[in-house]
DNA sequence: GTAATGTATGGAAAGGATTTCAGAGCAAGG
DNA sequence: CCTTGCTCTGAAATCCTTTCCATACATTAC
């Protein structure tokens, strides 16, 4: 007998293993005494319940698994952050998988929910093929964060980046900008943040025919990014006056450069970033405020609220605030 | 019946479970003709197999777990994205514990490992009541990453801290530099990271008698605590020279708060950080280079191999390579 | 021709919990 | 006294695989 299992438990109190089941799953109907020797006995073997045997009959497996295009990506990191402290306050442990790294095949995730292996999903990117996924994923608590995909029918919590997109360009025009560069990375779904965003720079377009829209593609949101990219933007032909980058750091990375060639920010050039990373608040970069964390949090006690069948939201898609914040950049 | 079991094969087929199983955990002993016949009932029912009664019977689950301080910190990020891409191309899972989030209660990695929840251990922070783990520890193939833990006989990959340490302050010293502050966390562990630098220090100083030493404690290493103490580090009565940070986000701040208050870097301060993340890149600031992500990967690839068995690495303990990049802050 | 090996298969026993169901004991209500 | 209902308990079924062991047959070795 290498460890201690239930069964002796049962011998060594004189119980049976139904009564210890009960007792250790907080289940009524032990007496006071059952509870104590069970307490001792479980103390003096060392018992410890074993998660598969747990998880094989009960069909619970108190996990879930998040999918990040990568958990180096700050955004995606803090997402992560927040579900992973979520899921720990209620007992359950998150697992990664990074979909946009070397190493990746399309059935990982797959495999990983029709052997059951998690009870829940989240979402946080758009998965390419997604016809693939979607029958798994139909047959299990799934939920996405931030991106919304093909599937409209997922639940899912979001920040409004319509409003808040037409909010950010609002700001930049009342500062006095009148071409606006557009920073983001290529939409990689149609019903994607960036797809909705792009939709937002047209209308908003066609409502201020004052004000040119400039789309700029990218491949990393990173600072070095920002960085090599202003020359362009300012040695055009019709240099911009504002940018309005879907992320912090490449925010960051255009102010950097900025200042570095002596370009006036905001006098010459406005810059306005997405997310409110560290990073915005110690360079005093204005931006649209997301709380990423939270959204994680949030995220997690969705897809753990339809696991036990109670969504105590009432919602399926949940609307996190954004929120514009303006700092020295515009 | 929800589900196809293996049992189903069996029936459907023809043959036994026990044939079903061997085919698909690619033993021998299975002619060609059980093969088609299998494949083509595993296709018909869409069967695949439970997880947790595969573990429960043999005893492996296919995951680790990476304990780590913060998933949003950009050094742990790097940690754990190697570690997932090394995990996912051997298809193991990772899952994430965050033990400085707020909701960590000590037991949960105890329980995790006690419950036989995962197959290793990668730990890359110290474990506060180490006596705490160690027992549960004892039972599971454990590996650390970067920080050296009181027990020292745990396998791990790490960088020669006290050498690069040396070497950083070394070359601080020949560009001039001789009043040296040295940030970074407050030592956690006898043994941690942190302690081994403040040996090196100790000696450098000792060596070094025309060069001062100030050690600087710090809480979060962001750029934004980095921006913050430049001042405390000019307005001393002996100003500073130098600053090497053991994070590049504190690099980071310090040199952005440096150029607004007109401070010449590399002139009048010297700033060396360590790492080598992005923005180290972006902002030109001399660093000494970990390549964190491989040490993820390394980390997962020593405790594969010891669930296995089959330490291929020879060594319990991995060094891998640190480099001195000079850049223009020094 | 017999012994020894190797391949292909199935029956049945773990593996360790949860859960259902039935039953025993006891108090209260009629 | 009988019924009802509540608390406490255990036997046994169940979850689904992997693995041990036995068996049957075909081949090769001596």
């Amino acid at each position: 007998m290498t460890v201690a299992n239930i069964n002796d438990i049962a011998t060594h109190t004189g119980l049976s293993n139904a009564t210890i089941s009960r007792y250790l799953n907080g289940k009524p109907y032990v007496s006071k005494e059952a509870q104590l020797a069970i307490d001792m006995a479980v103390r003096e073997l060392g018992y410890r319940p074993n998660a598969s045997a747990r998880s094989l009959r009960s069909g619970r497996t108190g996990r879930v698994v998040m999918v990040l295009r990568d958990a180096y990506h700050p955004f995606y990191a803090a997402l992560l952050a927040g579900a992973c402290r979520a899921a720990a306050s209620v007992g359950y442990d998150v697992l990664v998988q990074q979909n946009h790294a070397e190493g990746w095949h399309s059935d990982r995730l797959t495999q990983l929910v029709t052997t059951r292996g998690v009870d829940g999903v989240i979402l946080t990117t758009d998965l390419d093929p997604w016809s693939e996924y979607q029958s798994a994923l139909s047959g299990i608590p799934a939920v996405t964060c931030d991106q919304a995909l093909s599937d409209q029918s997922l639940p899912g919590v979001f920040i409004e980046h319509y409003q808040s997109t037409i909010e950010g360009l609002s700001h930049l025009r009342e500062r006095g900008a009148r071409c606006i560069a557009c920073v983001q990375a290529p939409p990689a779904d149609p019903c994607s943040s960036s797809d909705i965003r792009s939709a937002a720079y047209h209308d908003f377009a066609a409502q201020n025919p004052d004000t040119q829209i400039e789309l700029v593609s990218i491949e990393d949101d990173l600072v070095h990014s920002g960085y090599v990219m202003l020359d362009a933007l300012v040695h055009r032909s019709t240099p911009v006056d504002a940018v309005f980058s879907g992320s912090d750091d490449v925010a960051a990375g255009l102010l950097i450069a900025a200042r570095e060639r002596g370009i006036a920010v905001p006098g010459q050039l406005r810059i306005l970033g997405f997310d409110d990373q560290p990073i915005a608040r110690t360079l005093e970069i204005s931006t649209v405020r997301q709380p990423v964390r939270r959204m994680g949090e949030r995220a997690f006690e969705l897809v753990h609220s339809i696991i036990h069948g109670e969504n105590r939201f009432g919602a399926d898609r949940l609307r996190v605030p954004y929120r514009l914040m303006v700092r020295s950049t515009t």
